[in-house]
DNA sequence: GGAGGGATGCGGCGTTTTGTCGCAGGCCGG
DNA sequence: CCGGCCTGCGACAAAACGCCGCATCCCTCC
């Protein structure tokens, strides 16, 4: 089991479910797909789709148990609830999700006082891992390179993400024609994600 | 020219140069020359290339301003070296340097505390930058996603740094031929990293 | 000192991939 | 209804890649 790490998650499940959750997800699909997701592991998902929104929401709530920031809203950053959900509720696990991520975004999240930093895609396994896992001890870090191959793919789907699916603009950002972007996305169909809802 | 983040310094240099820096990095050479590096920026380095000597060399410090981490140790792994370091220095800074960096790791060694978290290669700008800047502020993230080529060419740079440039056995583990590693390499000479000493 | 293993650099050649056209179709606002 | 934008795809040349082989160099071990 070297680097069988297609799936985040190992075998054990912590079931550390949190009963309490919010979610800052500010694309409607995405976020009510991750809202359904998560409430079908048991727990109870408080969405909000922009910054001014969480902060309300976060009021409200008697009690709170984690919380996933998406970060790229557009105006905003959802790093930004980090400081006052923590003020509020010190023991809140926070993890930050994001389209593309890069080590200094990761850096700034956790700096902030996230617990944990994903990118996109990330179904409710990944999330509840990030939640569940302690990022701390680093035993479980890959220490093998990830191919060349995997690290396109990876990327390549950020990208596309980050730009809502536009195969051109993504292919632009990319530096690849858009031909060749078309190609490559017919060749591999999906590797994960293929959660069923 | 679109993307012209090659070097990723800003132009304004904080010069906070810290007088006092530990750095823990065991390759010889590599080591060597961040030193030098980092001396002519005015900074005493006090160097180990073990675990077990940074800790002795901890001990007779008087005071310690910064401290740089090489991860990769063989066995040991260098964040272990941050509970004690801040417990003596709690005002130290403390950044990471690593051959090939993940979000995992980077996760991992901030939430240990370190202050940012840097990949290979980095020279002493960068290391001087990484200990000046706060990387709370997500002013200075990047907002647009690498091109593909610059992505797979810094990969293969960390993947080759972290075989110690054995190019047979980077081509292995990146998964492509080791003919085609050479053509790449042959073809781009050395992005960053030009200077001279 | 010679055999062996491993890493490097490089030429060549067939195969695969990419870049770059172009064209048809779908969707949407003026 | 037209123009703009995005998509999917065919075709073809150019580039890159996989893969062979070979010569060289360095190191170790016997």
């Amino acid at each position: 089991m070297e680097n069988a790490d297609t799936n985040g998650h190992s075998g054990d499940r912590p079931m550390t479910v949190p009963a309490s959750l919010l979610l800052l997800e500010d694309d409607d699909i995405l976020g009510r797909q991750t809202q359904r997701a998560l409430a079908r592991h048991g727990c109870q998902v408080h969405w909000a789709t922009d910054l001014a929104a969480a902060r309300r929401l976060l009021a409200t709530l008697p009690a709170l148990d984690a919380a996933v920031l998406d970060q790229n809203l557009g105006a905003d950053n959802g790093l930004d609830l980090i400081a006052p959900l923590l003020a509020r509720f010190p023991e809140c696990r926070v993890i930050v999700l994001t389209g593309y991520g890069s080590i200094a975004a990761a850096v700034a999240a956790t700096r902030r006082g996230a617990r944990n930093y994903l990118t996109k895609p990330a179904d409710a396994n990944d999330i509840l891992d990030a939640l569940a896992r302690d990022p701390g001890d680093l035993e479980a870090l890959p220490d093998a390179p990830p191919s060349l191959q995997r690290l396109e793919w990876e990327h390549i789907q950020r990208v596309l993400d980050a730009h809502q699916g536009n195969i051109s603009r993504a292919a632009d950002a990319l530096g690849i024609h858009r031909r060749t972007l078309q190609r490559r996305l017919k060749k591999r169909p999906s590797p994960k994600h293929f959660e069923r809802d």
